[in-house]
Formats: C-alpha cells, structure tokens, sequence
RNA sequence: GCCCAUGUGGCUCAGUGGUAGAGCACACCCUUGGUAAGGGUGAGGUCGAGAGUUCGAUUCUCUCCAUGGGCACCA
C-alpha cells in the first residue's frame, strides 16, 4: 500500500467514527487493494464509472470477495467487498453474454411465435441453450429464421432493466401471458420478490446476470435443436430445446466453429470407418464388427493388458456366457438391473446372457474354500457382455450393447484394501503413460437412489475409498448418487488432446455382492470372514477404449498399436524382389508390413498411406538397392533416407516391443 | 424409450411424380513415374424395408428398421 493510501485510510477511519453527522462511507476494494469509497452502496457498474468511462462501457458482470460466480452488474455492494469486474476481455465475460443472448433468443422466438412459452434457458459449455414449450417443432429453416431475428434484435441494442416484482405480481402477470411454465417456478422457488429482466417490451424471470445493453453480444450462432424433457425428467411433458452460443467478437465465435469441425473430422465413428477398423450393420445395431485391422488394436490392447496382469499379480479367467437367471436373482441384477439383460426361457428354464463378470466370478470364488493366505485373489476376464441398451443411447463404439471389458475382480480383507487401491493407481497410471493419456481426473461417485445393501454397509464402502484417495494424496472430486446399485466407484475420468472427459477407469468397492453370495475366507482365527470384493477396469471397455482413443489421437496410433505399421512402397517394378525381400525380412521380425506393389506413382501411394496414418512408409528406388538401405518417411512428413536396413528394422522392433509412443508422429 | 432430422452403387454426395447421376474405390488397357491424386475404357444401384395414394412412387402419406443431434438411461 502506498503512503498516500495509508494516509487516506487513516483519514476515512476518522470521519467514520468521529464525524456522527457525516453518512458513513462504503468502501470497495479493488484487485490491486486500491479502493473507491461512495457514501451510498453502489452498483458494480457505478463503481466502473467512478473508474473510467470505458471501463463502464466494456463492464459484463463482477466476481465479488473472490468468489467464481459471476454477478450482475446491477447489484448493489456493501462497505468492504473486494471487487473484480468482468469485463468483455476476460472469460467470465462468456457466461454473462450467453445469459443474455438466451433471452434474446427467447425473445425472438416468441415474435415470431407468440404461441410459442418460454421455460428456462442456461448458459452451459461452450454455448447456451433454451427450452421452449412449442405446438411445433423448429425446423432447420426456423432455426435461420430465429438466428435473423436474433441479430436484427441485437442491432436495436436495447438496454437491459432490472426490475424486482414482488411474488404475487409475478405469478399475476406470468399467469396473464399462460406462461405456466414460468409460473411453476416463480411458486417453486417461494421467495417474496423475484428479479425481472427486462429488454423493449420483452421480459423474463431471471437471476442474471445480464448485460447492460443487447449490442454487447458480438457474435451468435444458433445451432441445432433437441428435445427435452421439463426438469429432465421422462414423465413431464417434452420440450423443444434450442442449443446456440455467443462470443465478444466474431472472430472468436469463428474459432469456436474451427473447434467443433475439429472435433468431427477427430469423431472415432469417421476415423473408424476411414480406417477399416469398424464395420456396422442394421442387423446388429449397437454391435461392431472388428474388421482384421480393427482387430489388431483390439488384441494388441488385450495383450498388453494381459502382461500387466502378470506384473501385478492377476489371474487370467475365463466364464460362461449364458446363465440360468437364478444367478442375477441371486447378484441383485435381477432387481436393479433386469430391462438392460438380454434374457430367454428355453423349456421352463429361464436364461440371462452376461451382461457383467461380477456374479460369475463370486461363484467361482465359491468354488474352492480359501484361507486369508488365498488373498487377495485377483482375478481378470476379458469375457464378453451383453447390454440391452434402449435405442436411443447407443453411440458408435462408445455406447454399444456387447463388449468386453479389461475387467477383473480382487477379493481381499479389509486390511488388504488400501494397497489394492494403491497397486490399482500405479498399474493405471502406467497404462495411461504407455498410451500418452496422463492428464485424468479421480472423481468418486458415491451412493445412488437404486441400490442395495444396507446404508452402514453404504457408509463404510464409501470411507474406505475416500480414506485411500486421501491417503494416496490423490486430488478427487465427489459424484453425488453416481455409484454402481451395489457400490460406490472411483471413476478415472480421462481429459483428451481436445480436452473433452471420457469415463474409462474404474474402481469400486463391494460389500454387498460377497454378502448375497455368502463369500468366506477362514481367517487366522479359524472363524469364517466377508472379503470385500472390489470391481476394476483400466481401458474400460475394449470399444470405448478404442473409440477415445481414436478421437485422442485423431487415429495417429504408436507403431505397437498400428494395424499396418509399415508401407514399403517400390519406385518401378525394377526394385521388386529387394522390396518383397524386405517386407518377407520384416514379416519374419513380427512388423506387420505391407508392400505396395501396385503400378502406381511414389505420390499416389503416399498419399494412401498417409491418409491411412501408418506410421512408416518405406521407399526403394535405385539408391537403396545399390545401398542395401531404405529411405522412410514419417506421418509429420519429415524423410530419414539411406539408413542401413539391418538397423532400421532393429530399430523399429525395439520401438515396437518397448510400446514407444511415436512422437516423431507429430503432435497427437 | 422420447423429440427432431436423415437413409440414393463399397465410400462421399447430386437429383427427379414417368423405373437414376458424379467423384473416389473396383476391373481391364496405356503409362516405369523419387515423397499427398498420370491417362483411357468398363462393370456396378428394383434409390433402407413394408403398406397406402396414383394410370404410374426413388420422389407424396403412414408404419417399421437403422443412423445422426439431443433428452432420459449408462449397474
């Protein structure tokens, strides 16, 4: 603080409290703790223009006493707040621009439709969206329709009031306009007063924050429609929910659109089809076929999984497919989870089609007694699963009704739990770096409202991993409700190179799955004890693991994973028995080459191979024969020419066994 | 499951109330060419399935199936 502002502070103290007839001052503080001192409370907006008038032109919202949340700028501020005001430069600013553009969104709407009533219309990621209550559906042409009006309305650059209705008048005025909607929530949220916003002649309930004038959006896109249920829940009626964005400048919002033709040019259900991985048909839907090459990723993960398990103490099993239903009576799936099981009665028997290892794997621990030597018991099974998933979830390789799943079961004692998790988070963290996946987040999702077990159970499985995530020192957020029906979970939650989530990872803990089969290990005291089971995957599935992953990788693969991994490709048919040699010398080396014999020029067949993202291409001209060498090429372009071929192909073995992550590939 | 949209050769997509077209891929021929598409010729589709309207449907209507965008679901 500066001398003068020392001076200052001392000389306010004194007409504070020593000057009765002065009205006492309201101080806000600054985020260089400079201060600006009113005799009234003002606004965020007052205290930028006792700043400076472009400040106050530029000024969205404020964040107050460090907090994140963004307030409107018409709130009034008490003596002390430490004030930050958003501004259009800063990212805060986003949200109160989108807050505002949905009015304006709901606005036009409602002149072009009047019938059409307004509901709720948040600012979520990247964007906004508003839920309308509509006799109709929007069409493509409406939606250009409202993105029109959207901008002619933000040219009238009409200002935007606060107004602050008391609840009688709100739900007088909301009922006038049959705007039941509105009025559900004015009742629900049983304040006496509720804030309106106000542009021209069109008004909505809101919180805020808003702008202060409409022209503050500089840029919006309105994108696509969906429908969706009031207060997401299937039972209420459905609404057509229109999904837009707006930025501070069109510039931005240009970037934003690059982004998202990005992110669908990285789509695995593209790349898995551009690269032969994949194959669908109408005859199994939500079921993919693994073409050979998709395969080989396939069995390559499964291969590197399957040496993990020998590292870290696992045993590979495997279990039937089909089950008479009495096990997932017996399991609890049949209570909590029966409309997802593919199920059939044969005779009078009725049948379940796997759609998990668990029940299986608690009875083959049945199978034999175990002492508290046996554990824990670590067992893992790349069995296939069946769900019968509802139409409308399935995704690409995402969301699928059959997987597999890199799945196993440890059964331990309590005293065993922490160093299973740990072992659990050291064996997954060294897949993730193997696969170039480090940044992941730990969430733990605790109990859901469909579940079985008793609560004591629920609130000792729940401390058990909280207390190992902490112990680990391992950063964690809660998941209220997001738990297994028989458990609560550590889900791992992946962050792509487009810094989008995946759920991959898990690890939950069970109590009550070796309760209802009534799993015993005979302890040191000779008396019969419950194992804790636990329930763990690292790829998540196979499918979905390989889906991410493409997106991750915009389907550049490290050479171990890559179905080709070598094009070796002759200038003229005059190199042909020395590229055959080579393909036939890589082959025997275990490389999966290809040799591209076709009478075709060098650029063409680059071209393929480039688009078929193999990480070497390998060409033989004149030189190379004479040199008994080859000349490569990587994905990034970049040529390495004249390497002896002995080395070469030594070389590339060692990556491959070593599972290097091909960086020279160029940026993932 | 719900709302909306879409479905045309292997792939990407035009198009029309009078039984279809392009590019790529494929086959054959010419071309032997050093780092992202050489040229020519040809074959290939009852326009997702079923029903209806119509003299006539790939085109209009309905139902079903699948896919896509969401919602809900995701043990």
């Amino acid at each position: 603080m500066t001398h003068k502002k020392r001076f200052n502070l001392l000389y306010v103290y004194l007409l504070r409290f020593d000057s009765p007839f002065l009205m006492s001052s309201v101080r806000i503080y600054l985020p260089d703790n400079s201060y600006k001192e009113f005799d009234f409370e003002p606004t965020v907006l007052q205290v930028a223009e006792s700043i400076g008038s472009r400040l106050a032109k530029d000024t969205l919202g404020a964040q107050i006493d460090g907090g994140s949340e963004v307030v409107d700028l018409r709130t009034p501020l008490k003596d002390g707040t430490k004030l930050s005001i958003v501004t259009k430069g800063s990212p805060e600013s986003l949200e109160v621009i989108r807050h505002s553009a949905a009015h304006l969104m709901a606005q036009a709407v409602q002149e072009i439709w009047p019938e059409v009533k307004v509901t709720i219309g948040p600012v979520i990621d990247n964007g906004f969206f508003y839920d309308f209550d509509s006799p109709f559906p929007f069409t493509p042409e409406d939606l250009k329709k409202i993105e029109k009006k959207m901008n002619h309305l933000l040219k009238k650059n009409e200002p935007v009031v606060k107004e602050v209705w008391s609840q009688a008048k709100a739900i007088e005025v909301f009922s006038e306009m049959k705007e039941n909607f509105k009025v559900e929530i004015i009742k629900d949220l049983g304040e006496d007063e509720v804030s309106i916003y106000k542009q021209g002649e069109w008004f909505d309930l809101c919180r805020g924050p808003h702008v202060q004038k409409m022209g503050q959006i500089k840029a919006i896109k309105v994108q696509h429609t969906a429908g969706a249920y009031w207060r997401g829940d299937e039972n209420n009626p459905q609404l057509q929910r229109i999904y837009a964005t707006a930025f501070n400048s069109k510039e931005d919002l240009q970037e934003h659109l690059q982004l998202l033709e990005e992110a669908k040019k990285r789509d695995h259900r593209k790349l898995s089809k551009d690269l032969g991985l994949v194959y669908n048909h109408p005859f199994a839907p939500g079921a993919p076929f693994f073409t050979e090459k998709g395969t080989i990723i396939y069995n390559q993960l499964q291969a590197y999984m399957r040496e993990c398990y020998i590292k870290y103490g696992y045993h590979e099993v495997i279990s039937p497919q089909i089950f008479d239903n009495q096990l997932y009576e017996k399991s609890g799936h049949d209570a909590n989870y029966k409309d997802d099981i593919f199920a059939t009665k044969i005779g009078e028997r009725d049948f379940a089609v796997k759609p998990m290892n668990c029940p299986g794997h608690c009875l083959l621990y049945g199978a034999t007694k175990k002492s508290y030597r046996d554990l824990p018991w670590r067992i893992a099974d790349f069995g296939r699963l069946h769900r019968n998933e509802k139409s409308g979830a399935l995704h690409g390789l995402t969301r699928v009704t059959t997987f597999c799943q890199d799945d196993a079961h440890i059964f331990c004692r309590m005293d065993q739990l922490f160093d299973e998790i740990k072992s659990f988070m050291t064996f997954l963290n060294e897949v993730y770096q193997c696969l170039g996946m480090s940044n992941y987040k730990i969430f733990l999702s605790t109990r859901p409202e469909k579940r079985m077990g008793s609560d004591e159970i629920w609130d000792e499985a729940e401390a058990v991993l909280e207390k190992a995530v902490k112990e680990l020192d391992l950063p964690y957020t809660i998941n209220e409700g997001d738990g297994a029906f028989y458990g609560p979970k550590l889900d791992i939650m992946f962050v792509d190179a487009l810094k989008r989530p995946w759920q991959l990872g898990t690890m939950q803990a069970d109590f009550n799955m070796p309760k209802n089969f009534e799993l015993k290990y005979v302890g040191e005291d000779n008396a019969n004890h419950q194992p804790v089971m636990l329930h763990r995957a690292i790829l998540g599935s196979l499918e979905r693991f390989i889906g991410v992953y493409l997106e991750h990788t915009a389907g550049r693969l490290p050479t171990w994973l890559a179905p080709t991994q070598v094009v070796v490709m002759n200038i003229t048919s005059n190199h042909d028995s020395y590229c055959r040699e080579l393909t036939e010398l890589l082959a025997e080396q275990g490389v999966r080459a290809h040799y591209d014999d076709r009478n075709e020029k060098l650029g063409f067949k680059i071209r393929e191979a480039q688009l078929q993202k193999i990480p070497f291409m390998i060409t033989v001209g004149d030189k190379e024969v004479s040199d008994n060498a080859v000349s490569v090429r990587l994905l990034n372009g970049k040529n390495i020419n004249g390497i002896d071929k002995h080395e070469f192909i030594k070389n590339l073995c060692s990556e491959i066994k070593e599972r290097k992550l091909t960086t020279h590939l160029g940026d993932n």
